[in-house]
DNA sequence: GCGTTAACTGAACATTGATAAGTTATCGGC
DNA sequence: GCCGATAACTTATCAATGTTCAGTTAACGC
């Protein structure tokens, strides 16, 4: 099943269109992390999966870390765009935490090499590893600040539920870290170690959630 | 400062002195793992810094892996060494699962590369993944099984604080997840993103362990 | 058709983990 | 003292990797 998917006939892309071959790349790229991981992925399987040779790979790309970068924000943007629909949808700031946190759990069960790419690389070069959370003044159209902007959410919404009048225990952002730090905990442990027999999932989440809001609230 | 410490003029080893070798080299790995992290870290740098060639590392290592592994074994000794103290010098069942939350913690940021093999290891070989929770039937004195053993003693100390008579809102392997992953996730987020503005360090220490212990101590 | 150049290729490089095959030197036995 | 066995070690080499270089091909405007 897997493997056959995409390997294109390919053929020279006409000129002008090299960003669809662009995509091209991206698009193996990322079925090849998702498969193999970063290190076990070559830039030649990469081509070899387009139809290309490897060189040609670098008209589109510096080098294999810029690929990945590209790929963080692609999967950064997903997650943005679930928290923008809940501030969109949801009115009451309680309620929208803890949609907060479940939009954040289920995008991280439901995108787990992406998260591990983003929030979880330890082994790869310092410039990827770092792209998680870069100084919220970057420049927000360049590459790799996607994890940064979703904690800035996060904040934002205890800020206004603080300004609601709800008493918090700790101020916005170290509550935010807080939650953060929880629910990162809850979905790298189901990522990294898929095969411990941890007890109902959906009972952790839940769990996780109930903790984490008591938490921070005044009693 | 670095780099000079441990260069060895070597000199090739009297018969039956290979294990000291072996000694030799689990140090510089040791240390060049965590100045360049694994895949920087290249057999041939090892062997330079022992001062022995490279294919000689092959003597006392199969790969490169089973050179990890042994440094992960070292690491775990040194946690369950301060856990079994705490069970030895604190009687209290609700302080020790504190005083278990607070050495997790320190030992994670203590030896944050170690932690980093371990219990991060998102982008290395399969098989080093798994180190940190193989199933706990494994046989004890084999590598690799230090993180279960951890995991083991929380649940067994939550379990007596149960049975001595203290109500917990889930069972105890799940209160014991629960507390695993936020301390976890804490400690990873310090690992990980050094570079983050994060709040106060002692005080995010202390508001994880009172959130969970709040969390999973009936009201 | 023809020149420009975007799109692409083949050969090559340095570095990596690892192996093969041979060398050296230590040590017990005489 | 020396000799044979072998632990300890080396040099040469391998295939695979990310990456670059120097060239080739073909699409398109004129």
């Amino acid at each position: 099943m897997t493997g056959f998917s995409t390997v294109l006939p390919a053929g020279r892309k006409r000129r002008g269109e090299g960003h669809t071959r662009r995509e091209e790349i991206l698009q193996a790229a990322k079925e090849l992390f998702l498969e193999q991981g970063y290190d076990s992925t070559t830039i030649r399987r990469i081509a070899d999966r387009v139809g290309i040779s490897a060189p040609a790979l670098y008209l589109y790309f510096k080098d294999k870390e810029a690929l990945m970068l590209a790929l963080c924000d692609q999967t950064f943007g997903h997650l943005i765009e679930a928290i923008g629909e809940i501030e969109r949808t949801v009115a009451d700031p309680l309620e929208r935490v803890r949609r907060f946190g479940e939009a954040y759990v289920r995008f991280g069960l439901t995108h787990p090499d992406e998260y591990r790419l983003v929030f979880l690389a330890a082994y790869i070069p310092e410039a990827i590893r770092r792209v998680g959370h870069r100084a919220p003044t970057d420049d927000p159209t360049k590459p790799g600040v996607g994890g940064a902007l979703v904690f800035q959410r996060l904040v934002g919404i205890l800020t206004e539920l603080e300004a609601s009048g709800t008493k918090l225990n700790y101020p916005p952002d170290t509550c935010g870290e807080l939650c953060w730090m929880g629910l990162h905990g809850l979905v790298s442990a189901f990522i990294l170690k898929p095969e411990f027999p941890w007890s109902d999932r959906e009972l952790l989440i839940k769990g996780m959630l109930d903790i984490h809001l008591k938490g921070i609230l005044r009693a």
